[in-house]
DNA sequence: GTGAAAGCGCTAACAT
DNA sequence: ATGTTAGCGCTTTCAC
């Protein structure tokens, strides 16, 4: 292995010191254009690389943010993540990325290499169990931001990045009971998190709304393919009879949809089926899929962008929001019962 | 902020020297136990971190390990880096995540931002563009063990993770013909990666044998469901009139397949499909796809475990080979012509 | 505009 | 088993 080449070999080919290379590599301070080329040049023909380490020794910065999501194999995660790490790419930094695979307590062994690592910020995902989130308070003792997006905690004193999932739902649900479902079902999974929550809110409320309908919840193990397949099983066995399901994400809804289909069933005309997220799952199936789009990519880009510039002192919006990204119902053919439109 | 508390700190309230601290962090060597365990109580006690750069700037090691893909937001992707991650985080490192958007300059750029990082090891799958790939020499000149998976450079003395393109292509194609398909068309990009040559290859090599057959190709401008329905398009109005078609991917193969359904084709009926990669897209779409299973999960956390135990001094294989992992097809209503199952 | 010197926090000889 | 010492490579006062 090569000797790595340092400041200190550059300045004494050049009969300069070492403040000065160092000067002239970053080329912030006032310097001289012409030792600056000099430098550049004689660090580019020593194959001099910088030392991340020491400087961030010495400036306590890595410009590095660290990403923690419960998985990260899901379409709309990695239209986040592909958002997020655009956006940090341009600007400069690095992220790093864990999964929590819906642990705690791989979230919190998630944080705390974070945390150890030093990194400049924090943006997460939260589990699908409950917890008491005091190890994200560190990074806030230590001044290192954190921003949620999705799954987000309860209290409002965090920065999110959400959709209105009850607004959202509401309309959803809202659009069953317009083509003319009366016995609606919404397919979920049991969690004290916003996101399911508020989901399951919006359905209540639509029902509420509609004296002769009549909502139930069936509650699944996981909102997967597989979830979905499990949860018609349920259906058919239990005599649900829904004529509108509402499935609190699409790939549960298509697993959930095309067994129903295989059961027998006419889609959407003995039952309506509307999803969330927009997954590309959605256009894919037949019918297609009736969903809630949900810009994951978006959101990415809008919570590594408002970090990043709230750590490079660029942001004057006060630092304690929640950011509501505009969500909206996609009516395809799975939920179209009725002529008109 | 609150001054960061180290070992000094610590070493001061033990009255030790900041070597035993040290040792006791990282119970490496030898150390009395009572003493381990009174450190290890001051430090959390006293909210200490351990700080990665002045470590890492002293070992000259980062644990962390930097991966480049072309983009995260596919399945298959998504897939790989979850499997990475799962492996490495388990054996105590980081991984970095970039992306190169299908450009020779953003993968130069990321490498050089892991070169300066200083990561440990690389994991890489090509872009599509062509490049001489000198940019990873730098890797090899300091001893960092770069391995490639999927998308991966010709020449041999590269670690790689990928699977027999060639073959899993020629008993993909094979298989149409076995259906009784006679009019083959291959719809794939056009690149000289290894993936999309080979996977040609497999389709010439099952036409050639085939006297009755007639084999044509189609390049599109991206294997994604959008290329896809493009390519349904052009296969329409240029009378290609195939009655069986190879498409490079799942997700170009179901925009494709879902097209020409629309235009009036019988699949598997009049035409018969075959995808790549076992996206879940390809259980999804009606009918069911035949295609090839691409293990991507196990080809990242081969490719992490390989990489790590190198780094580890674990590994006692020679460390420059081609590993091949295991690709079958499944067999799906796209393609089932015949009823002999 | 440039240099000298100190120190970021840790680890690894070496000495005891 | 523990302490002493030096130094990893950089940035940043403070001089000049």
């Amino acid at each position: 292995m090569k000797k790595e080449v340092t400041i200190y070999d550059i300045a004494k080919t050049l009969n300069l010191s070492a403040s000065t290379v160092s000067r002239a590599l970053k080329n912030k301070t006032v310097i001289n254009e012409d030792t600056r080329k000099r430098v550049l040049r004689c660090a580019e023909e020593m194959g001099y690389r910088s030392n991340a380490f020491a400087s961030n020794l010495r400036t306590k910065r890595t410009n590095t943010i660290g990403i923690i999501v419960p998985r990260l194999d899901s379409n709309f995660m990695s239209a986040c993540l592909a958002g997020m790490e655009e956006v940090a790419n341009n600007k400069g930094y690095n992220v790093i990325i864990s999964q929590s695979h819906e642990s705690v307590i791989r979230e919190e062994q998630n944080t705390s290499t974070m945390y150890n690592n030093r990194v400049d910020g924090i943006i997460a995902s939260l589990t699908i169990e409950e917890s008491d989130l005091s190890y994200f308070e560190r990074f806030k003792q230590k001044n290192v931001p954190v921003v949620f997006f999705d799954r987000v905690p309860d209290d409002s004193d965090n920065v999110c990045f959400v959709i209105d999932n009850c607004k959202a739902s509401y309309i959803a649900s809202k659009h069953l009971i317009e083509q003319g479902c009366r016995n609606l079902l919404h397919v979920t999974i049991k969690s004290s998190l916003n996101v399911y929550v508020d989901r399951m809110k919006g359905f209540m409320k639509a029902i509420d709304e509609c004296p002769d309908c009549n909502g139930e919840v069936l509650y699944i193990d996981s909102l997967s393919l597989l979830g979905g397949q499990n949860s018609a099983k349920i259906i058919v066995e239990n005599k649900f009879n829904p004529d509108g399901i509402f499935v609190a994400n699409d790939m549960a809804a298509v697993g959930c949809m095309n067994a129903l289909i295989e059961y027998g069933f006419d889609v959407p005309g003995q039952i309506a089926f509307v999803g969330f997220n927009n997954d590309v799952v959605s256009t894919i199936v037949s019918p297609q899929l009736t969903t809630v789009n949900y810009p994951g990519r978006e959101a990415g880009m809008l919570a590594a962008k408002s970090l990043i510039d709230y750590l490079n002192g660029e942001s004057n919006i006060e630092y304690a929001r929640k950011v509501e990204l505009n969500a909206y119902l996609i009516i395809r053919a799975s939920s179209h019962k009725l002529n008109n439109t």
